[in-house]
RNA sequence: GCCCGGGUGGUGGAAUCGGCAGACACGGAGGACUCAAAAUCCUCUGCCCGAGAGGGCGUGCGGGUUCAAGUCCCGCCCCGGGCACCA
């Protein structure tokens, strides 16, 4: 007796979806189905096959391998981005793309200093678990290339890269980066430079690098021993850990010098097919401003500003300088002078007295905090005056804390009659005002911006009273320059890149210190500099008033960090660098070392790199680089900054890495609060009436955002592979919209696509023999049409990417298919090929089935016969006064008159008229005719 | 505050050039098959009026341009993301 709840035995569901998924992927791996070639070198096999077709550069950003592992929204771009490059293998370009670790970083190193594991351990542990879960997607990877930053030998290439950049200076006249040697050449031609002592010489040279020590501030917190990135310290300037206080102190960094390529960061922008607000974020992040430089006067020397608007000069009323600037301290006076106003001292007795309370609350002010907007300006007098150049007037200067040290020269020249910030500080602080811009008729406004003619602006040989913003600007910067009292400039918000951390988890310096403390580079062959073994990755907590060195977890290691090398001139003892560099070192070059993965005699084969990242006419480098919008600038611009350098010591044959870029959404979810505020599962939440929701008989509330743990709304792609296969997987991710917008996952949904599947399997295999089921005839004619239709359709949106009108395309064709009950081999040969690159392993099982020898991914995808896309008849569509009263079938060579004629015709149309004429009739053949009555 | 996205049926979304709004899917209703159910297949499914034929309304809100607006322009509202008190 057959018992009837046992499905047939060759349906697609999820036992045969995760049989036939496993069955490929072996089968892949085994015949290197995904490899791909390259033009030279240990990679070179099958070269020859290959090299007359048109490269694909895909390219996906990178993942973290977190210990919490992936989850449905992680995988969207990297299922775009496979989907989008095997439609391109199918039409014939190769196709390079993979997928590595960006592995460095704190997580791994937090878990060490709680447990003990090291974090090399937990680092590949976590990365075997998310190339488990990636691996069961079926992306076609060339799994050779994948690489982790954390590799040793990935290691001494970024080491290498830093000593390039270390040992290159920026060459203002060509503007581009040299070998530092040649900087060494010419300054050795200048005269002094003999007499200068060997050490000095080293200076002057280091003061030059694109790598070089400086002083920045860091966030030391001795309770825990350690230094904080910004988002581990609290809004009150606390350590997220532990909650012990975090001081702002110096500490010598190392700093790349990006502000040098600032302007070619900018200008090239122009030749990247990039989202327009990705570059307008990193032309902001940039800040490029022009305007003058102005030395005022003062008791204590020059103060130089910077201004955009030097034109108001004539309005400067009074200065600000930033707390930190260093010619407070000789500003200020020992008394109030004459003229101190009382709104001015803060009520303190004297200067000295109101700067220092001043200076201890701005230091006990968060950055966060200082650069939040509508914060009441705050500030005091110094008791000092400087000299506004062109009225010759003293002006009081104020220390105020919405000045920046970072910025411009940490000093301003205030004009509240036309900054809002300053008109804002004026009027707290009873200052004058005094217009220079004529504001327009009615204007009740405060500080005015906009352009107007120049007013009260006029002193013996020098009057701008009368001209423009622009004619002003470019007259009163003439007259600085003569004067030799400023002179154009240009400032960039942009500032120097920090480059070392004292953290353990990230790539060592090849960098020694001699016993004059100088820094020495290694050579290359000294690489990798590889970390030394701790056993304690516990920072060592200090007193809170311990003023020492903050010392980086690597000086745990004495002798490591203590080493004897011949560097050239005998053996010689030398300390070595204790920082390490940033996470962001290892992402800026990876996409160069997937294309040679193994080569140990260069970060990567000259040749195989003009290969894959040629240009095609335009700036060349990755042909699609998929990623989160959150990396717009930190990271793209860090990477392009790493590219230039490289390119301008001729190491790389491209001015930039990512020539398309494509930002893919955030799969958000739901997640439920009850009414104590405590998150609910959102798999056990029900709807309830009226668009309200329920769990476990209790109302909740919906929020929506973001997936993660804490908020029990995860779904793993685990739990769908199990229920579903990773082909609907798949299939559901790039049907639920377009690929850069955010969608709320639903789980509920997926049930669709895997029913698509699931008919367009059972439209080609019988279900219950698992045998093909196709005719071998043509496909009738109105099944053609659809089969051309539908190719059309979705290599157009492959190509795009607009992978979710691609699968309703599908839909249709499979619909078409259901319906008329049978299926040509045509068709079924052809559904196979749409299918391939969004579900592959199906696409591959029905090909097999189909008697064809696999794989299904390197036959060409098909091309619609264009003479089936045309259509017999269209649908005219016969408007009355722009509202649709008919329909008429035309054929598509209808003429305008003859269209016009057909839909007055019309009886609809004839009972509106009435009688009469029309107005006015707009026809456009062969689609619509609109009659105005 | 500024900058960038977005707002279309019960839900996700489609309409790519100013020309039929709502493709495709989820959910829902009804039917076929079945002893019954599941699965599958078929039909319907924007809202309102109407027995029906049909008519009216409709793309966040208010205006405008146009023969014609989801699409273009002006002014608002709401949601999401980003940020720099940048002189």
């Amino acid at each position: 007796m057959s018992d009837p709840h046992v499905a047939p035995k060759a349906r697609y569901d999820a036992a045969l979806a995760g049989e036939l998924e496993a069955d490929w992927q072996a089968w892949w791996e085994q015949d290197g189905t995904w490899e791909v070639p390259n033009p030279s070198g240990p990679l070179s096999q099958g070269w020859a096959e290959v090299a007359g077709r048109p490269k694909a550069y895909v390219l996906d950003m990178f993942p973290y391998p977190s210990g919490a592992g992936l989850h449905v929204g992680h995988p969207l771009g990297y299922i775009g981005t496979d989907v989008y490059g095997r439609y391109l293998r199918m039409t014939g370009c190769n196709v390079i793309h993979t997928i590595g670790y960006d592995a460095f970083g704190l997580p791994a190193e937090q878990y060490a200093v709680e447990t003990g594991q090291h974090p090399r351990v937990t680092t590949e542990a976590n990365i075997a678990n998310m190339r488990r879960q990636l691996k069961r997607l079926g992306l076609a990877h060339d799994h050779r290339r994948a690489v982790a930053t954390t590799d040793v030998a990935y290691v001494r290439w970024t080491q290498w890269i830093f000593l390039q950049i270390y040992n290159s200076w920026f060459d203002p006249e060509q503007h581009r980066a040299r070998p530092i040697a040649q900087l060494e050449a010419k300054l050795a031609a200048e005269p002094g430079w003999a007499e200068l002592s060997e050490a000095d010489r080293r200076r002057r040279v280091d003061g030059h690098r694109l790598a070089y020590r400086a002083n920045a501030l860091v966030n030391w917190c001795p309770g825990l021993g350690t230094v904080l990135a910004n988002e581990e310290v609290t809004v009150e300037g606390r350590s997220d850990r532990g909650n012990f206080p975090v001081y702002r102190r110096p500490l010598t960094q190392w700093t790349l010098r990006i502000t040098a390529y600032a302007d070619r960061l900018l200008a090239d922008l122009d030749t990247l097919d990039w989202p327009e607000p990705v570059k307008l974020m990193q032309r902001n992040w940039i800040g490029r401003s022009t305007g003058a430089t102005v030395a005022f006067a003062s008791p204590a020397g020059p103060i130089e500003v910077f201004t955009t608007r030097p034109d108001t000069l004539f309005g400067a009323t009074f200065m600000v300088l930033a707390p930190e600037h260093p010619l407070v301290d000789e500003l200020v006076a020992d008394a109030w002078p004459d003229g101190t106003r009382a709104a001015w001292t803060g009520g303190h007795a004297t200067p000295a007295e109101a700067v220092a309370a001043y200076r201890a609350a701005a230091s006990h002010t968060t950055d966060q905090d200082r650069m939040s907007d509508q914060r009441t300006k705050t500030g005091v007098f110094t008791g000092g005056w400087a000299t506004n150049p062109t009225t010759g007037g003293p002006i009081p200067v104020f220390v105020a804390d919405y000045v920046l040290m970072g910025y411009g020269t940490g000093a301003i020249m205030a004009v509240p009659a036309q900054d809002e910030r300053d008109w804002a500080f004026a009027e707290a602080y009873d200052l004058d005002i005094v217009r220079t811009v004529q504001p327009p008729e009615g204007w009740e406004g405060g500080a005015f911006t906009g352009d107007g003619p120049a007013v009260n602006s006029t002193r013996t040989a020098l009057s701008l009273d009368g001209m423009g913003v622009d004619e002003a600007k470019a007259t009163i910067t003439a007259w600085l320059e003569q004067e030799g009292r400023g002179k154009g400039a240009v400032t960039y918000r942009l500032r120097d890149w920090l480059f070392s951390r004292q953290r353990y988890w990230g790539e060592p310096f090849p960098i020694v210190y001699d016993d004059e403390g100088l820094p020495v580079a290694l050579p290359a062959s000294m690489l990798p500099v590889e970390l030394p073994e701790l056993d304690d990755f516990a920072p060592r907590s200090r007193p809170d008033n311990d003023t020492s060195e903050p010392e980086p977890p690597l000086g745990r290691s004495q002798e490591w960090a203590h080493v004897e090398l011949d560097l050239g001139d005998g053996l010689k003892r030398y300390r070595r660098e204790l920082n390490t560099m940033p996470q962001w070192a290892g992402s800026c070059w990876y996409y160069l070392r997937y294309l040679d993965p193994t080569n140990e005699e260069r970060f990567v084969d000259r040749e195989v790199e003009r290969y894959w990242m040629g240009s095609g006419g335009t700036a060349g480098g990755v042909d699609l680089y998929v990623g989160g919008v959150e990396h717009a600038v930190l990271h793209l611009l860090y990477s392009r900054f790493w590219h230039k350098v490289l390119f301008d010591l001729e190491e790389v044959s491209t001015p930039e890495p990512f020539q398309r870029l494509f930002n893919q959404g955030m799969i958000g979810a739901a997640a439920y609060l009850d009414d104590r505020g405590v998150y609910v599962p959102a798999a056990e939440v029900a709807d309830g009436p009226d668009g309200t929701f329920v769990h476990d008989g209790q109302p909740v509330r919906r929020q929506l955002g973001k997936m993660g743990k804490s908020l029990k709304n995860s779904v793993t792609p685990d739990e769908i592979y199990e229920a579903y296969g990773a082909d609907t997987l798949r299939v559901y991710e790039m049907s639920m919209g377009p690929l850069d917008m955010g969608r709320p996952w639903n789980t509920r949904d997926i049930v669709g696509s895997h029913r698509l599947l699931q008919r367009a399997w059972r439209a080609v295999v019988d279900e219950d023999t698992g045998a093909p089921r196709v005719v071998d005839e043509a496909p009738d004619a109105a099944t053609a049409k659809v089969l051309a239709r539908t190719v059309a359709a979705v290599g157009a949106d492959y190509g795009a990417l607009r992978f979710n009108t691609a699968v309703a395309k599908i839909n249709e064709l499979v619909n078409h298919l259901t319906k008329s009950g049978r299926c040509d081999r045509e068709s079924a040969d052809t559904l196979a090929l749409l299918l391939a690159p969004l579900a592959p392993h199906l696409a591959e099982e029905l090909w097999r089935r189909l008697g064809h020898e696999p794989s299904v991914g390197r036959q060409p995808f098909p091309v619609a016969d264009p003479a089936l896309l045309v259509d017999d008849t269209v649908t005219l569509v016969v408007q009355v006064n722009g509202k649709l009263r008919d329909r008429i079938e035309v054929t598509p060579q209808v003429t305008a008159e003859e269209a016009e004629a057909l839909a007055l015709a019309s009886p609809k149309v004839q009972e509106l008229l009435n009688g009469g004429a029309p107005r006015k009739v707009i026809s456009r053949p062969p689609s619509l005719v609109n009659v105005v009555l």
